[in-house]
DNA sequence: TGGTTGACTAAGT
DNA sequence: CACTTAGCCAACC
């Protein structure tokens, strides 16, 4: 493991793989962790790339806790019963009581 | 090497 | 209050 080796992605992924189940963030509160908030977009390009990745992706959202990235996912519901699975609610793509679930890593770590 | 892209966010209309 | 515009930054072609 040499972490000058790793990229932004490797270490969005680091932090993703954190993420308590139950639990949720944005892609903001990832990058504002790895430096700046205005990298959240990088953020969603890595999750892109998460497919092979062992990172639960469907923990990530947008700010609004909104369920933008499921159509990447494989069904259409899938990231959304990924999240029900882990008691989260979900409705109409957005996570219920987000403000609640939300996971901040430069708080919780 | 340079230009395009995007699972975002904040601010403006 | 909902939609539009602009800024941002790393990876990809």
């Amino acid at each position: 493991m040499k972490p000058e080796t790793l990229g932004f992605f490797e270490k969005v992924y680091e932090v993703a793989r954190q993420i308590p189940s139950g639990r949720v963030t944005s892609y903001g509160a990832i990058a504002k962790y790895l430096g700046s908030t205005k990298s959240a977009r990088i953020v969603g390009y890595a999750m892109n790339s998460s497919g092979e990745k062992d990172v639960p992706a469907h923990r990530v959202v947008n700010r609004k806790g909104l369920l933008t990235g499921k159509h990447h996912f494989e069904g259409t519901n899938l990231m959304q019963q990924l999240l029900e699975n882990e008691g989260v609610e979900v409705v109409d793509n957005q996570i219920q009581n987000f403000e609640a679930l939300f996971w901040d890593p430069s708080k919780e770590i």
